[in-house]
DNA sequence: AATTTCGAAA
DNA sequence: ATAGGTTCGAAATT
């Protein structure tokens, strides 16, 4: 207990935190590990201690007495005895529960007789359980490994899962010491020796399985490869789209020692199986086909779906690249393939759908992580500018807003037309030539208007990839300085850099989609230079609600928006911040 | 036989 | 809750 400390612990397992607090960042990193940011106003920030997030704390190898010791030196009075209870009690679950393998059995065993009980007795448990050992030990069923875990962590009792894995197809592979073809070195970075180190440590004893949690930006690749040279088994890797699935390729063959015949993407447009395979979520998810014996004219064979012939083969790692956007139908296949090693990369374990718990269950804990701020420090990614413009709506608008259907309200105040004042006025600001404007937008109708005004090239899911190159192309050159595109630009990974974004609408809430595109702009810039964020956003309107929402990763990362009141008709006051302010 | 276009799915 | 993007297979072209 501290007087003069910047928090407040409620026993609802609330923690208020005070932002003008000359000791607000300290105490944000130290609860960042266990708790979720859930509201950001300006001076008063909310976090919750959720099981979830202690439970990851947990595995990373945070302790209870470490989270007492850090609210107690940061909270203004003294922790309440339920949020004591709360952390022993949760924290503590994980790891009173082990899955282990002994002979051809596997076996789930608790610390306590009580706790077994407690848990044969649960209903959505008990279908996984077969005969108990003794009064502490139970076999269970194998093939529903991935079931049992879910259905243990949806009770609030997760497992340690220590049961091993089939070894998998051995695979010799290196990482290089310079990049194919060129004498350019490539070293790894510390964090990501670290993060590699980390998981195939854990794969030893404590279960190899798990995900990485790091910043847009700062090699997600790299660290799979690192890993893949750790373990040397056959590997396949998953991702969301076509163009990561190249890029990873790309990168194998230039970074480690794999030949071209060694490395096979498969998707829809090639179906190609190799010691490392890369595919899209999309194909894992499709469907069945029809099998041979189907096309051969039998009736009833049964059908084949492509996650049935890739589980034909002994991978010895899987790599779910982007888990955030790991679709729904993937953990329902990620709960059969529980004997391989697994392998989540992602900047956040937020999921917009809430499936959380799945990832935890099904993919594995939280291994590692490095917050932006950390990698920031570094000098790995650039520091950020962010902005909230804040712009009022015209009288007729206004009006026309407040007659507007409920659902209608969001896409009026969104496509605000006193948007294209305050984004003129940002482009002029920043019209040096090193410049590089992305602007981004959620409504077709919003950006065909703003792209007519300022007569500014457009991209969005309708433009062929071939234009698409060539704008992009044009950017990188410096022949146009602003670019507009839809939300094909949330994704795209082949976008060029810039320093500028200006967001003129975005998608309900999403924390995802808001940490993305500040990622956009965070590759490190010429002699330091901070990047600028501007989000444009309608005052008093649902906008507002969303923006706020969208904040909160950001928000819990460290990054705060200065928010700028815009009036009708008045120039706005830009400037540059100094850099000391940026160093905090 | 290869490429482009289309609609459904998640 | 809605809009938009992507992927995939099949159909329609060349």
């Amino acid at each position: 207990m501290n007087p003069n400390g910047p928090l407040i612990i409620q026993s609802n397992q609330e923690i208020l935190v005070e932002v003008d607090h000359a000791r607000y960042e300290e105490a944000r990193d130290a609860i960042a590990p266990f708790t979720e940011l859930i509201k950001s106003p300006e001076h008063l920030h909310t976090y919750r201690i959720s099981h979830l997030s202690l439970w990851n704390a947990a595995s990373t190898g945070l302790t209870p007495a470490d989270v007492m010791a850090r609210l107690e030196e940061f909270g203004k009075y003294a922790v309440p005895p339920m949020v004591v209870v709360e952390i022993e009690e949760y924290m503590g679950r994980f790891g009173r529960l082990k899955l282990y393998r002994d002979g051809d059995d596997l076996v789930l065993e608790a610390d306590e007789a009580i706790l077994l009980m407690e848990i044969q007795r649960h209903r959505g448990i008990k279908p996984y359980l077969l005969e108990s050992i003794d009064e502490r030990r139970t076999k269970v069923d194998a093939k529903m490994r991935g079931h049992l875990k879910m259905a243990l962590t949806s009770a609030s009792f997760p497992v340690q899962d220590l049961a091993g894995y089939t070894d998998g197809d051995p695979l010799e592979m290196q990482l290089r010491e310079t990049l194919a073809g060129t004498s350019d070195p490539f070293v790894l970075r510390k964090y990501q020796k670290e993060a590699a180190q980390v998981f195939f440590a854990a794969g030893s004893e404590k279960g190899g399985s798990g995900v990485i949690v790091l910043p847009c930006g700062s090699g997600k690749t790299v660290i799979g490869m690192a890993t893949m040279a750790l373990i040397q088994k056959r590997t396949l890797i998953l991702t969301p789209n076509i163009t990561a699935a190249r890029q990873w390729i790309r990168e194998l063959l230039q970074k480690t020692t794999l030949q071209p015949n060694q490395v096979k993407e498969y998707s829809g447009e090639v179906k190609e199986i190799g010691d490392v395979t890369v595919a899209t979520y999309q194909i894992l998810t499709h469907r069945g086909t029809k099998s041979k014996e189907a096309e051969e004219g039998e009736e009833n064979a049964p059908k084949m779906t492509y996650f049935d012939i890739f589980s034909q083969h002994k991978w010895g790692l899987i790599i779910y690249d982007e888990v955030h956007l790991l679709p729904a139908p993937v953990f329902r296949m990620s709960a059969e393939m529980q004997a391989t090693r697994r392998l989540g990369l992602t900047a956040t374990l937020i999921r917009e759908d809430g499936k959380e718990t799945e990832v935890f269950s099904l993919i594995g804990p939280k291994k590692y992580d490095i917050p932006w701020r950390v990698l920031e420090q570094q000098g790995w990614i650039a520091k950020a500018n962010c902005n909230e413009v804040r712009l009022p709506m015209a009288p007729e608008l206004k009006m026309q807003y407040a007659v507007a259907e409920m659902r209608d309200k969001i896409r009026i105040a969104s496509c605000n037309p006193e948007k294209i004042k305050v984004l003129e006025q940002i482009m002029q600001f920043h019209c040096e030539e090193e410049d590089r404007i992305l602007v981004i937008g959620q409504y077709l109708e919003q950006l065909d208007q703003f792209a007519g005004h300022f007569t500014m090239p457009l991209i969005t899911g309708k433009t062929p990839n071939k234009e698409r190159d060539k704008l992009y192309a044009d950017f990188r050159q410096g022949k146009i300085h602003a670019l507009m595109v839809s939300k094909v630009g949330n994704f795209a990974i082949d976008l060029p850099d810039a320093n500028v974004l200006i967001q003129i609408s975005g998608t309900f809430g999403s924390r995802q989609e808001e940490a993305q595109r500040l990622g956009r702009v965070l590759r490190p810039k010429k002699e330091g230079k901070p990047a600028h964020f501007y989000s444009l956003v309608t005052r008093d309107s649902r906008e507002q609600e969303f923006a706020m929402n969208r904040q909160l990763f950001l928000a819990e990362q460290g990054y705060s928006y200065k928010i700028i009141q815009h009036q009708i008709g008045v120039s706005m006051e830009l400037e540059l911040p100094e850099l000391a302010h940026l160093e905090d």
